[in-house]
DNA sequence: AAATATATTGAACAGCCATTCAAAATTATA
DNA sequence: TATAATTTTGAATGGCTGTTCAATATATTT
């Protein structure tokens, strides 16, 4: 139970933070809006968090970790079948829930902090890698590919998805969107039957 | 010759925010600081872009024009000849000079504006089909390709070079960045030949 | 040369920014 | 219950933000 008080607060103010962010724009955030949003004064933000730049990193993580928790189910589900299809798994990928639980705006503004952070640029490439190597993981359970690189090709995977979702969040028309999504699922299944 | 100062004034000042925004990122690139970086007053450049949103999006309009303008060698050169190889243009999409000429940090900053601005969103979504198209054409002129359907291969082949430099933009180490790079160009390949 | 339009200046504005600090309230420890 | 540690408050800071405005300088048109 100690310090549990600290605990709950620091995860209030980071959530609040996420909530403000994606409202209004990372950049549109600040400490002052934080605390009217939570009703406590600012200087009590500083307390948990000594700067802003601390703030952040500590918002980052949380981004990471919830970009994380998407995987999570489909992840945990896998696990416990000895030999899954990695359809499955790709369809979740672009299955449109996804997004609902996300907000891509906060992602790539943190994103954008990348080229002149190297802790955060750090931080996401851990991230990345760490679902790369998942996916694998899932592929080395798929006799089909027993003689295939699963390294490459769950990298090649992820470009496809990443790329994807990157020309996907400039798409006003859902139609098209749902169209674009079809054609990159597709894409992504004649890497597998390749 | 009419209005020319003010046409030079504003590109000289787009140009100053831009390098700033590339220095200390866009978020912290403020008025006043392009004005001392260019030793004009704040106002004058308040004279030339009535409000910091205008100035924002001229930016962007400027980004996107040398987004553009990397490809237009290339491009150029491609026109000229009758049937060309597109894996030439594939190497230049991948070649490292490209990344010299760029600057990612300013680019993906501007980008994650796309998600609380349509106008934004729908400036980066005509650039992005403005290279897909013009690669169609391009693929349209390889005679290995004529019963594909070169729309689709040209919008698989951008969404794996996006993709790749989304994912390689988080790389510290020069040999893995250029290790996967092979990777990535041998991907766009395969498309290309299946 | 006078009148008009454009370009530039510099001072000033209120409002917000992250941050500091000392004091108070609350909770845990001895 | 006294002491110590944690949590919370509220007021204050200087510096920076985008923006306004009237005045001046320079260039263009009449």
């Amino acid at each position: 139970m100690k310090s549990s008080i600290s605990t709950t607060r620091k995860k209030e103010i980071i959530e609040g933070f996420y909530t403000l962010a994606r409202e209004h724009g990372l950049e549109n955030t600040s400490i002052a809006k934080i605390g009217k949003h939570l009703e406590i004064p600012p200087s009590l933000i500083m307390h948990y968090f000594p700067t802003k730049d601390i703030l952040i990193s500590h918002l980052i993580d949380y981004i990471l970790d919830q970009y994380l928790k998407i995987y999570e189910p489909a992840i945990q589900e896998l696990k416990e079948k000895k030999h899954a299809d990695p359809k499955t798994f790709i369809d979740k990928l672009f299955s449109r829930d996804w997004n609902l639980l996300f907000d891509d705006g906060v992602f790539y503004s943190c994103f954008a902090l990348i080229f002149r952070n190297k802790l955060i640029r750090k931080e996401y490439r851990k991230l990345h890698d760490r679902l790369r190597e998942f996916l694998k993981d899932l592929l080395d359970k798929d006799e089909n590919l027993k003689d295939r690189d699963t390294k490459v090709l769950a990298e090649q995977i992820f470009v496809v998805v990443e790329g994807a979702y990157y020309y996907l969040s400039m798409l006003d028309d859902e139609e098209t969107y749902e169209q674009k999504v079809l054609l990159y699922k597709e894409q992504v299944y004649d890497l597998l039957r390749k």
